[in-house]
DNA sequence: TCAGCTATATTTACCGGTCAATACTAATTG
DNA sequence: CAATTAGTATTGACCGGTAAATATAGCTGA
C-alpha cells in the first residue's frame, strides 16, 4: 500500500484539492458534511498531509530543536522529558542534538537549523565557548530559549535556577556541619553557571570567616580518567574536609576517589553536589544534593518558546524565569 | 538579515538556479571554477539550501525517528546517545519520541512519521501492545529497526541482548549465593523481553531443583507508588530471600522497600537487576547488575538502519544482532 | 425579477528546491 | 567548412501542499 496524496484523495471524492486541504485545518469555509466525508475517506485511504509540502508552503516546521551538552546525565534527560511532554501536547516534534560539550558542534548544529529545519531552539550551552556572537545573527529569526547553562552576553529568554542561593546554602550547610577546608569542584569556570555557583560558595566562606584558599577551587574535566587523577591528587595534597561539586558527575567521581583512598564519607570528608539523580538516597552514603527541578525546567523552557512562537509580541527578550532548587540533606554531610 | 533563496543567489551570480543547485551536490556536471565561485558567494550571503524544499523534491528527509518507552532511564538515554553519534556522522538528524509506555501514543507517533517526516525508525516498543499489525503496513515503506524491546510477530531487523542467558546466570548466581525463594519482578509479562528473561529464571530454578512458586512472579507497574505497595506486600507475605528484577526501576523500588521495612540487603535478601546505571557501585549496598551494552545497542541499531537506507538489498529482514550483557557481581548479592 | 448577499467550492499562483530534457559553446574531425 | 561530440549551463516540469482570488449556487428582500 503506497501513500496517497491530496490530489488522488480529491479525485476520488470528486472535489478539488483545496477543499480537501481545508478539511484538515480548523476554521475554514467548509461544509461540515463535506468535511466529515473527506475525513472519513482520508482515514479509509490512509491519507495524511505531507509534512514537507506543508512546511515548505507554510514556512514553518512544527518542530523544535533541543540542544544539550550531553544525554547521559539525569538533569538533561529529565529536562528533555519535560520539553517532550509540552511539545507533544502542542503537536510539535522535537529534534535532539548533543554537543558533547564541544563548541564547534554547537555552532554546526545551529547553522543547520537555521533554514527552516526547526521553528525554535531550546538550548543548554556547551561549556567551551568564547565567541557566541554567531547566535545573535539567528536570534532575530529563530526563537531561542536557554535553560540552565546560558551565555550571559546573548539576550534571549532563559530558564535557570537560583544557583547562587543554593550554592550559598549548600556551602553554609557544609560549614555548619563543621567543614573548614571545603573544596569546590568545577568543570568550566568560565561558564556563567560555574561562576554563579562559585560565588555562592565564596560568599558563604566569607560570611563565616573561613579563609579562602584558591587551591581548593579545583578545575576538573569531562574525562572520567583525568578527574580520577585530579581528585586523588587533591585529597592527598589538600586534605579537604568538605567537597562541593558543581556538577553531578563530579560528586560520583568524588565517591569513587574516596572509596579508593579509604576516605570515609561523611566522617573524614562531607560531600554535597548539584545533582538530579532520583536515587541519591540509595547511594552509600546517601548523597546530599542540590536538586534542580529538572523536568519543570524543561516544561518552562518549552512553554516560553511556544509563547515566543505563538505571541512573539508578548515576550520580553530579557525574560528570565528562575526556579528554586532544593538542598536535600542526606548522610554524606552528616555530622 | 533574512534568509536568501537559491533564485536570489543565482541571480546575484548571473547563473541559473539549477547550476547553483548542482554546486551543492557532489557528482555533477559543473565546472570546478563555477562551483567554487558559487560556494564562496553562498558563504558570503549565508545561503544554505532549504531543507523542506529538498525533502519534498527528493522524497527523503535525512532524519530518523527514535521511539522509546521512556527518557528518564539510563538504558534508553545511553542508547539514544549511541544513535545520535552515528546519525550525526552520517549527517542525519534525529527526532525523539517518548511513549511513556502508552500503546496509543506509539501508534500515533508512527502514523505521524509515516509521511516523509522521517526516513526510518528505531524503536523500543511500549509494553502494552496487543495488536501490532499496524506496523506491518508501514514496514514496507519505512525502514524500521527494533532494539531491546521488540514485537516478535513483526519481521524487521532487531538488536537485542542475550536476555535468556543473562537471566539464567543472574538467577543461577542468586541460587549459588544461597537463595531458595527468589522473586522475579516484571512490569509486563506479555512483552517478549519479559517472557525471555523469565524463562531464564525458570530454567535456572529447574536446573537446581528449586520448586517454582508462581506467587513469586510479581507483576509490577510503572507507578512508583503502586510498586511500593506491591513490594511491601510481597516482602510481608512471601518472605523471599532473593529478588531478581527485570527492569532497573524495580531494583530501586526493591531497595526503597527494604530500607522502609528494615530488611537488610544482602543479609536478609539478595538483589540483582537488569540495569545500565553506571554508578551501581555507589549504591548502598552496591547493586549486582545485568548490564546491557546500552550505547553499543544504539550504535548497532543505527548502523543497521543506515544499512537499510543505503543498501536495502543487503539487509535480511529477519536479521537479529545479539549483544552480550554482563553480570556484574557486587555486594547486593554477597554471601 | 433581479441585485445583493452568504455559504461553499474551485482556480491558480506560489513555497524552494531537483532533475530530465534541452540548448549552447568550443573543439575535433571528415 | 559543415558535422559531430564532449562538456557545461539553462529551461521547465514537478514534488504536495496552502491560500488569495474567483466562481457558483441558493436565498433574501425590494
Amino acid at each position: 500500500m503506497r501513500n496517497i496524496n491530496i490530489k488522488e484523495l480529491a479525485k476520488s471524492l470528486n472535489l478539488s484539492t483545496s477543499t480537501v486541504s481545508r478539511a484538515f485545518r480548523e476554521s475554514s469555509d467548509i461544509n461540515k458534511e463535506t468535511k466529515d466525508k473527506i475525513l472519513a475517506a482520508a482515514k479509509e485511504l490512509n491519507y495524511q498531509p505531507n509534512h514537507y509540502a506543508s512546511n515548505l508552503r507554510e514556512q514553518r516546521s512544527k518542530t523544535i530543536a533541543v540542544i544539550v551538552p550531553e544525554l547521559g546525565n539525569n538533569f538533561f534527560s529529565q529536562a528533555i522529558h519535560g520539553i517532550e511532554r509540552i511539545a507533544r501536547d502542542k503537536g510539535y516534534h522535537i529534534l535532539i542534538y548533543s554537543t558533547d560539550d564541544d563548541y564547534d558542534k554547537e555552532v554546526a548544529f545551529i547553522r543547520h537549523l537555521h533554514h527552516g529545519r526547526a521553528d525554535g531552539i531550546i538550548m543548554s550551552v556547551s561549556g567551551e565557548a568564547n565567541d557566541h556572537n554567531y547566535l545573535n545573527e539567528f536570534n532575530q529569526r529563530l526563537p531561542l530559549v536557554f535553560f540552565d547553562r546560558v551565555y550571559e552576553d546573548i539576550i534571549t529568554p532563559r530558564v535557570i535556577t537560583n544557583d547562587y542561593d543554593s550554592s550559598f546554602s549548600a556551602s553554609q550547610h557544609l560549614i555548619k556541619q563543621g567543614c573548614r577546608r571545603i573544596a569546590y569542584l568545577v568543570v568550566n569556570k568560565n561558564l556563567s553557571i560555574g561562576k554563579t555557583r562559585m560565588q555562592g560558595y565564596l560568599d558563604a566562606l566569607e560570611k563565616y570567616n573561613i579563609p579562602f584558599d584558591d587551591q581548593l577551587i579545583v578545575d576538573c574535566t569531562n574525562s572520567y580518567r583525568k578527574n580520577s587523577v585530579i581528585l586523588k591528587n587533591m585529597f592527598a595534597t589538600l586534605k579537604p574536609d568538605g567537597v562541593f561539586t558543581s556538577v553531578e558527575r563530579l560528586a560520583f567521581a568524588t565517591y569513587y576517589a574516596c572509596y579508593d583512598l579509604n576516605i570515609a564519607i561523611p566522617a573524614d570528608v562531607k560531600v554535597v553536589g548539584f545533582s538530579s539523580l532520583q536515587i541519591a538516597t540509595l547511594l552509600n552514603p546517601s548523597l546530599t544534593t542540590v536538586t534542580q527541578p529538572s523536568t519543570k525546567i524543561g516544561v518552562e523552557a518549552a512553554l516560553l518558546l511556544f509563547k515566543m512562537l505563538e505571541n512573539p509580541e508578548t515576550v520580553n527578550k530579557s525574560e528570565k524565569i528562575v526556579l528554586d532548587s532544593k538542598l536535600i540533606k542526606r548522610n554524606s554531610t552528616a555530622k
